[in-house]
DNA sequence: GCCAACGTTGGC
DNA sequence: GCCAACGTTGGC
């Protein structure tokens, strides 16, 4: 089993939503980046787990875990002119970007800034920390998984 | 296949 | 809203 992070803007798909949908589970669409979509679709297995980010919002940081319950699939928004993850370059035939499903599994009571996990020595290897990183999905090793639980 | 221009991300 | 750091695009 493996361990991720996922970023989502809380303003477009927040942890709240994904508590809120059907059954707790709802599809991680929108990746538009090849590494992150290789991780998606070639590393992830189903039962692993993902502590979900907040992005681009005050204070950004870890709110919560989820868990990978699907394979891939392509990522139809891609597919429709009107999504804001259209992408004429991608087709159901030929599909260039994948998704999975994901599953609410538990939302923190307190949220784990990204100030403090900076302030966190033990986590300085943290793909997320280090400068000019973007990548909306990164592993994240079994070390960091309970260092940042215990620091709830 | 180089690389300049452009768009995006996301913390601050 | 600024802007640094990236990734992507497309002309050549």
């Amino acid at each position: 089993m493996n361990y991720w992070l996922m970023k989502s803007e809380p303003e477009t798909f927040g942890i709240e939503h994904l508590q809120r949908a059907p059954r707790h589970t709802h599809c991680w669409d929108g990746v538009r980046n090849y590494q992150a979509r290789n991780y998606m679709r070639d590393s992830m297995r189903i039962g692993d787990q993902a502590f979900f980010y907040h992005s681009n919002c005050n204070p950004p940081g870890i709110v919560g875990i989820i868990e990978i319950c699907s394979e891939s699939y392509p990522d139809y928004t891609a597919f429709d002119p009107d999504s804001k993850y259209y992408d004429p370059k991608s087709s159901p035939d030929k599909s260039r970007w994948f998704m999975r499903d994901v599953k609410f599994i538990k939302k923190f009571s307190n949220i784990i800034s990204i100030a403090e996990l900076r302030a966190n020595k033990e986590l300085h290897q943290m793909v997320i920390l280090k400068p000019g990183n973007r990548l909306s999905i990164t592993p994240i090793t079994d070390k960091e998984w309970q260092m940042v639980l215990k620091m709830l």
